[in-house]
DNA sequence: ACCTTACTTTCCAAAGC
DNA sequence: GCTTTAAAAAGTAAGGT
């Protein structure tokens, strides 16, 4: 019984870096892309949104850049590839190879069953609950180390995970802790 | 060995400068809440409990003292809203909410959340009303709780539209505006709370 | 009253103030 | 700590019709 198998979590944005091994000349690369921003003096690093996969890339002249938005792994890997080419079109010698990591993934998911929110913060440890501030209590898992933001309506939301696997696994334990403390 | 001595006089005096500009900034801020002393003295003991524990480094004395502040009436259930707060010290509201985190986590205080029942008291005196609209507007609320219907709901709001269910229904009538504006809270967050309290609760009577 | 927009919370990387 | 990006959850707020 209590099958917490069951869960299905539906990842809603992914947040990937890429270190390209070269620096870039922002100036020079930037007429690549269209529709670009860069404020130095508000950001360091250039905005390029793309409309498919719909993310945004923040391009730094380090050569290293941050793609967010994806809701799954290969669009993000995708959408890098697509703004790291156009670049290349304008500099050549940017590297066909480079090292991609992913740094975070968010998910939602519904315990399907309402919770008292006020009794979760009584007795699941590790747990914020300012109900005038936020709706959401926030839980913090150690492992994995991973936090999730629990609401009155029983939907759930899981950040902090670097796999699918442990916002999965945050979401079942969680549940599971839930179902321990008769909470659920 | 005098020069040491030296140092630590320093020291201690600048140590004991801001506590005296500290204890000034908490009654600065008590006074224009209106707090009881026993409050003001429940936030300096939070505060001295803060600089015991090395706990100001890289913070404000006036954001630390704040969240002291918001603490203490918090403990002593005279809650004041983070907005409260803010508006008579000079830190954000931003500020003295991650402030008292820091705090909460770091002293090892655990205040349960703020109930709304807490805000009946205050806001119905401010209102005018009657200790027994007040005790039928806890009424409503603890039903409220019971049945979880506050659970991520702004306990102001709760306590602002039980507040005006109960004004209706013994005949001391308040508009949505006037506990609105003493809530801190907009007609529409009383709309909506009354909407589910009046659907979802017996109230024994129909508004 | 409705609708839309927007802000609150959590997470993370990037370069630099 | 801040700046910028993205996304979900649900409550609250503000402005327009």
């Amino acid at each position: 019984m209590t099958d917490v198998t069951d869960v299905k979590i539906k990842v809603e944005n992914i947040v990937a870096s890429a270190t390209l091994g070269k620096s870039l000349e922002l100036p020079k690369v930037a007429p690549a892309l269209e529709g670009v921003e860069y404020n130095v003096e508000q950001f360091p690093g250039l905005v390029y949104k793309l409309k498919e996969p719909k993310t945004a890339a923040l391009i730094f002249g380090s050569g290293k850049l941050v793609c967010t938005g994806a809701k799954s792994i290969e669009n993000s890997i995708k959408a890098i590839h697509i703004a790291v080419d156009k670049m290349r079109s304008l500099d050549p010698d940017i590297p066909h190879e480079f090292e991609i990591k992913i740094q975070n993934i968010v998910a939602s998911a519904n315990l399907m069953s309402t919770l008292n929110l006020e009794a979760v913060a009584m007795d699941l440890e590790n747990t914020e609950y300012e109900p005038e501030q936020f709706p959401g209590l926030v839980y913090r898992l150690g492992e994995p180390k991973v936090v999730l933001l629990l609401f009155g309506s029983g939907k759930v939301v899981c950040t902090g995970a670097k796999s699918k696997e442990d916002a999965q696994l945050g979401v079942e334990k969680t549940k599971e802790r839930l179902i321990e403390l008769d909470l659920i | 060995r005098l020069r040491k001595w030296q140092r630590k006089i320093r020291i201690s005096g600048a140590t004991e400068r801001n506590l005296a500009f500290a204890l000034s900034e908490l009654d600065r801020d008590s006074s224009r809440l209106g707090l009881p002393r026993s409050v003001r003295e429940a936030a300096s003991v939070v505060y001295r409990n803060a600089v015991e524990n090395k706990l100001i480094r890289g913070r404000s004395i006036e954001g630390v003292v704040a969240a002291s502040l918001y603490a203490a009436c918090r403990r002593c259930n005279v809650p004041r809203t983070l907005d409260e707060i803010a508006e008579v010290s000079r830190v954000t509201k931003k500020e003295v909410g991650r402030t008292y985190r820091f705090l909460t986590r770091e002293l090892n205080i655990k205040l349960p959340p703020t109930s709304p029942v807490d805000y009946v008291p205050r806001f119905a005196s401010e209102l005018g009303l009657s200790g027994e609209v007040q005790s039928k507007a806890i009424d409503i609320i603890e039903q409220a709780m019971a049945k979880g219907l506050t659970s991520g709901r702004g306990p102001t709001g709760v306590a602002a539209a039980a507040l005006y269910i109960a004004s209706v229904l013994l005949g001391e009538r308040k508009t949505q505006r006037d506990v609105a504006d003493i809530a801190g809270v907009t007609e529409v967050t009383i709309r909506n709370r009354y909407k589910e309290l009046t659907e979802q609760l017996d109230m024994g009577v129909t508004l």
